[in-house]
DNA sequence: TCTAATAGTTTCATAAGCTAAGTATATTCG
DNA sequence: CGAATATACTTAGCTTATGAAACTATTAGA
């Protein structure tokens, strides 16, 4: 599929794309942390809600992957991960085949707290997005594919844990 | 200018736009606060290393500026910026045409420390998107563009300071 | 087995965050 | 003008978040 009319675009270096990604990602993102805050149930911090959120992305994580990718340290992440706990939206079993490793799973509560929140974020940003033309909405949506592409990535734990959660048991 | 091949494209609806802007920004936020956290120096905490990245952009304003814009309280903003004003990285005045406003500046060392930083954050996007051809990274850039349309008019204050910060005096 | 490495937890101190209450300055309106 | 109201910020008091360092338990290596 073309999707570009090639004779008349004028492609932008890497150095100045970073910049302006590094400019507008902010912008976005802040929209975004606005819904969140607005839209959380009240006995949920943001960061509580980060780790939530993470949670449910990746079912079976360990605290180590939530440290990491949320960018906290590990005593920061068992905390947390205590609280989520003690409001019973997460479940934190220890892996049968390495029994250090913590085995990371949302509750039905979890998941029921999460989606209703979740489900408040979108039309935020659509109310942004209402005034503009199909041709920008084309670009955000593509824009938005690419970075799929090149930035998930990231969230790929290098030792990954085995996918069924059965052999795990209970603290 | 024409910039898309508009026999080829099937545009967005807004809804669905949103939701792929809510599922990929978060991907490039993560690269960001990770080059931040490692380029900041150590005794600037990432909180206060937001709200000088702030002033910087928005050098003369108030408080509730920064409260505001970060999604703070005014009295954590408070705070943020006693720390700031006692590493001598910000200046805290008061507008003499009201003096209730606080007015907030960089110190030439809080403008050289967030220079030395800040320069660090562009190369680690940039990292991330040496393998993408032309067409995608035209298609990020344009897309920062309309981002920065119709996002920034978040960041104008409604009530404007003064553009020269000479009627200012000091606690 | 003995040593090292890994995954979490605990402890302790500090920073960040909020609400509520207080201070000082501006504005409004009778 | 002068009292009431609003605004901009600060202070006080408390809870949560955060990290460093030390500790426990488990696994991997020599």
């Amino acid at each position: 599929m073309k999707l570009l009319d090639n004779a008349s675009i004028k492609p932008f270096s890497v150095d100045e794309c970073a910049d302006r990604l590094v400019n507008a990602v902010p912008l976005v993102m802040k929209v975004i942390r606005k819904e969140i805050r607005n839209n959380r149930p009240s006995y949920l911090s943001l960061p509580q809600f980060r780790v939530l959120a993470f949670v449910h992305r990746r079912e079976g994580a360990s605290l180590s992957d939530v440290a990491e990718h949320i960018g906290i340290t590990l005593p920061t992440a068992s905390k947390l991960v205590d609280g989520l706990v003690k409001k019973d939206l997460v479940l934190r079993k220890y892996s049968t085949c390495d029994r250090r490793r913590a085995v990371l799973n949302l509750t039905a509560q979890g998941s029921a707290v999460l989606e209703a929140s979740g489900a408040a974020i979108q039309p935020g940003v659509a109310r942004m997005l209402a005034t503009l033309s199909p041709e920008d909405l084309y670009v955000l949506g593509r824009a938005a594919e690419v970075i799929q592409h090149v930035f998930a990535g990231e969230c790929i734990s290098k030792k990954p844990f085995p996918a069924n959660n059965s052999n795990t048991k209970t603290s």
